[in-house]
Parts: C-alpha cells; structure tokens; sequence
DNA sequence: CCAAAAGTGTTAGGTGTACACCCATGT
DNA sequence: ACATGGGTGTACACCTAACACTTTTGG
C-alpha cells in the first residue's frame, strides 16, 4: 500500500470583533517559534490525539488568547501538501466571533504577543493565513445576510445604530437607516429593553435585545431570517 | 510536547446523481476489508502524502467507482476520536454531482461493489457515514436555492419538467409548475434548443439546456441565482 | 376520442425601495 | 440656538402566489 502517510493536522481560528463604527478587527498572535519567527499569525495548533477539533480550537484559543467564544463553526479544510514548510500539515479551520464584552486578552503561554488588527490594518500574515482569513471574511459577508450572527459581535445590550454600523461595515455598503430598521423590526427577534444609552452628543438611544428563543421558535416554524440590500 | 499526534487523514464523498420522477441517488461502496466488511459505505480512503485533498477524492473516485465528476466542493471535516475502531482518522468529506450521462460504473479494484441507492431505500451505512450523508442532503437541500447546481444533475439537454421534478424531489414539496418555469426562465441563464424529447405518452417536449457563460457573466453583474418556494 | 404530459396569463396582495423631516439631548 | 445623532411614515414599483384551460402527441 505504498509508503506510510505522514500527515499532522492542525487547527486554526479566524476570530472577529467589532467595536465601533467601521471598526471590525482579527484576533492574531506573533509567531514565538520558527518557521515565520516573530511574523503574525492566526491562533491555531496541532489537535492532541484524544481531543475533538472543537475541543482543540477552544483550548488553543485559551492558551493562546484568553478570549470568551460566542459564536464558533467550522470554516473550511486546507490541505495543500507544502502549506507549512516543515511538514505536510492538513489545517481545519474555525470561525468565531466575540462580543465586545470578552474582548480580554492574556498573552501567556507560547505565543509572544496578541493583538487585535482592524481589517483595513493588516500585517502580512505567516503561512497560507491571509487565504484563511479571506475565506471566512466572505463566510461573515454572506451570513450575515441569512443567519443572526451580528448579535454574536454586539454587547447582549445595544443601540439600533450599532447594529446599522455593523452591518454597513462588514457587507461595505450604504444601508438606508430607516428601511433596516423597519426590516430587521419586522422580524419580531428584536425586543425594546427600557434602557437608554447617552454617549457624545445627539439623542439617547433605546437599547436592545435579541431574543434568540424567540428567534429558535420561529425557525422551527419554518421562519427563515433574510436580510438583503442592493 | 508530550505524546506524538498520531492521527490519519481520509477523504470521503457523498456522490448524488439524479435519473427520474422522484429517483434521487446516492453511490455507496460495499467494503472489502475490515472494518464494517460486507457494509455499504461512502467511496473514500486515506490521503496519499504527496497528493492535495481534491486529488485525493477524484483518484479514489475514479480507482473505486469510474464516474465522471460533475461538480466538486468541500462538504465537512468530521474527527470526533473513535470516529474509526483502528486508529483516529480525521474525515474531509466532498459532495459531488454526476449528470445521468456519467453514471458508467466499474468496479474493479478494492471495492467488492459499487451501486446507486435511491435515498429512500437506504441500507444501514458504516462508520458515521450517515451523519455524513445526512450533512450533504441539507447542503444539496439549501445550495439548489441560491445556486444553480441543479443543472449538475441533469443532461446538458433536458425537458423543462425534469427540472421542476428535481426540485420537487430535492426540496421535498410541491412547486407550482407555471411559477417555477416563469422565474426560472426569467434570469435569462437557460436557452432553448431546437430539439424536441418524445417519450412516453403526451405532448412531447422542448429541450433546454443551461448557459453556463451567460451566467457567469450575470453574476460579475452582481446577479444573484435565487429561487425559493413556500 | 381519450389519456397523458407540455405549454401558457392574469390578478391581487405583499414586499422592497426611495426618500425627508422632527425629536431629545449636551454645549 | 445649534450641533449631533435618534426616531419615524408614505407612495410607487415590483415581485410573489394563487389559480385552470388549451395544445400536442400516442393509443
């Protein structure tokens, strides 16, 4: 049956945030060891023997990063021979996304530093990672349109116009304020809390909530959330 | 570092293939050797070390089956430990689609059977190949929505009705003939031949065939292939 | 002339899109 | 009173969904 196989596999995340009006960032860490020493890369590692992927993405984003994960799927599976220059490594990546609140970084362990970079910031990644991150940058785009993961990258609390931002920030277009809003209203999953919000100037904003009970109600019944602009 | 991963690489794909009325089909494999010998399972095997994942599965494909490969995407990657009673073997399954035209079938080497199985006349399937199968029902169930992956499944000539029987047979509901036939030809991606199928009984019909540049093109447009029903 | 499947239009209701002014607060 | 962002309504165009009869062929 020819030569035995000699593959690793790895794991690798591609975590969002967001935190202001076009500010939408990546979690990266600094290589500590070679190969790419000191160059920037996404957390990640090879998976132990007894662990699922999941539990190995979890864990290394807990070495790695400190972060709390509030939304996490598979991405895709990258397994070109010569992606890592020491051996062939088979990488099943991961897609998370934190809300603000879990923002708090630890740099302990093996990697030398990490950090957020906004989008529009990038380093110049380690490996094959800017493809990663390309892929799970159109995963964002396109689910944001058909599934509600935006409330994964916002506070459990939040003004309507954050989750304008949001949106008009990761599909980088222009979104009429007041047809989103009535849209996205319509949809029933958004409830009123009687909070209110005065940061800068201009009016207080009504903070809301996503009701994601209600919301797996409505998918039972056959309810699809779709939210699309030209 | 502790101990050294020891965990192999497979690939394994989900092959639908689509002849009549309700006569939706996937190609199994009867196992050779153990484990689960004399079992149906998913055509598949480890990855060569010098081979990428997709030349993996078409080589696997063709050593095992002998069909032509229609269209070709990365389903999932299952590695729960224990997925396998040998070792740990992390699966990349791919999902693919063969015209009625390339259902030829050989079954030489290490297969001691290859066969399509209606979806409705399942036998009971090894490993966790029916989780795996079950995953690339509901990505065929959602792409065939927002893709125009149907065509894939058909000739590149058919009578109209046999797509309107895909999509019943896909989607599992009633579709209105005269609303489906009036979107579908609205995007302007399908033509008409001149040729004319008469089978059975009743009016024979024109054949149509999908403009696969057309589309293409439409799409850099920022046209976007979307055909859902109640 | 009967059976079988192909082919075809209209209407009413709902949804998407475009668009502009008033409101509540801090300075 | 002014600057800043929050909050709201309407009208028209378009698309969806519901629905039934005629045409062409073979037996």
């Amino acid at each position: 049956m020819g030569v035995k196989q000699d593959i690793r596999v790895a794991v690798d995340a591609v975590v969002f945030g967001y935190e202001s009006k076009n500010n939408l960032s990546v979690l990266l860490i600094k290589r500590g060891i070679e190969p790419f020493k000191g160059e920037w890369a996404l957390p990640g590692g090879l998976v132990m023997n007894d662990e699922s992927l999941e539990e190995a993405v979890e864990r290394e984003l807990k070495e790695e990063t400190g972060i709390t994960i509030d939304y996490l799927e598979q991405l895709y599976t990258f397994g070109k021979p010569n992606r890592d220059p020491r051996n062939r490594v088979v990488a099943v990546t991961y897609f998370v996304l934190v809300k603000p609140n879990h923002f708090t970084i630890k740099a302990d362990t093996d990697a030398a530093d990490v950090k957020w970079f906004n989008l529009k910031e990038l380093p110049k990644l380690a490996f094959d990672h800017q493809l990663v991150l390309d892929t799970a940058k159109e995963r964002l785009k396109s689910k944001l349109s058909y599934q509600p993961i935006g409330f994964d990258l916002l506070n459990d609390e939040f003004p309507f116009s954050d989750l304008e931002h949001l949106y008009m920030t990761i599909l980088e277009k222009e979104i009429d304020r007041r047809n989103f809003r009535k849209k996205m209203l319509s949809f029933g999953i958004i409830e009123e809390t009687d909070k209110i919000e005065k940061i800068g100037s201009g009016r207080p904003a009504k903070l809301f909530r996503f009701n994601k009970v209600k919301f797996q109600q409505l998918t039972v019944n056959n309810f699809h959330f779709d939210i699309k602009f030209v």
